[in-house]
DNA sequence: CTTTTTGCAAATGATTTGCATTAAC
DNA sequence: GTTAATGCAAATCATTTGCAAAAAG
């Protein structure tokens, strides 16, 4: 069987670019961000990597995720509370987050933020993408 | 001398509003807040706070920023790094975030957020506010 | 062969918790 | 008087660092 699917081909490539190696471990990280859904934690990660990969460390999960997002192939999330969270780099999409107990939701809308970005740049800032955040209650928050 | 200045006394509607006892200890957390300018930490405000109420401790602040959010007068700000940082409720603003070293800059822009709120709320999120995070380098991270 | 990355253990930093005392209401 | 908030010490959680061994280019 072939274990170069197109999408492990690009990770390649945007690790190459952006100046990296590219290790099993990093490349084991990528995919688990991807197949794990939106929003995964290191320590999801973690646990969804020592399955294929024997002796992963959290710190060499937190070493590829920041690899991986300079690469721009994860992103962040700006969530703002408890442990940080990531996406794959995909469709735009932005935040629902839960002041009270943190939780983030997705939510599928398209914004217009060129400006904004325009704005950045002006600056001298040089931005990677920009996201809504809505900060509230979420559904279960909400009594109190 | 007055201590009532008009802004106190908006914080201690909102305090009782929301359900809080009014203490000094949560007023003196917001005008540091308010005056220390855009985005401070929980230690920036302790620091600030110190000088004025004697035995402040640092879980008292965090107490006092987590009322404060609750009742409408201080916001969370969606940074992601590091220590997190709250800023005063005031005009519309946005955030430039550096994905490496952390920073935070302001960004005064009016961008369309209403229909984004709308979608949060028919999800049954209830909003607060929204803001626009821009990812990415900031000046003097920009040459690696 | 050279330099980066890994893995482990330990350190650091931020935030939270438990609990007795004090202050609001 | 009751109940919530404070102050302190200690605990917890997330993330980072230091360094020797292994792997990538």
């Amino acid at each position: 069987m072939n274990s170069d699917s197109p999408r492990t081909e690009e990770a390649v490539a945007a690790l190459r670019a952006g100046g990296y190696r590219v290790t099993p471990q990093r490349l084991a990280v990528h995919e688990a961000v991807r197949d794990l859904g939106q929003h995964v934690s290191a320590d999801e990660v973690l646990g969804a990597v020592s399955g294929r990969l024997p002796n992963v460390s959290l710190p060499t999960v937190y070493a590829a995720l920041e690899a991986l997002e300079d690469a721009g192939l994860v992103r962040r999330v700006a969530a703002g509370r408890g442990a940080a969270l990531y996406d794959a780099q995909s469709a735009e999409h932005h935040h629902l987050v839960c002041r009270r107990c943190g939780s983030v939701e997705d939510l599928d809308a398209t914004v217009a933020l060129d400006e904004i970005l325009e704005m950045g740049e002006r600056r001298g800032f040089a931005p990677d993408d920009a996201e809504v955040v809505v900060r509230g209650l979420c559904e279960r928050c909400q009594d109190r």
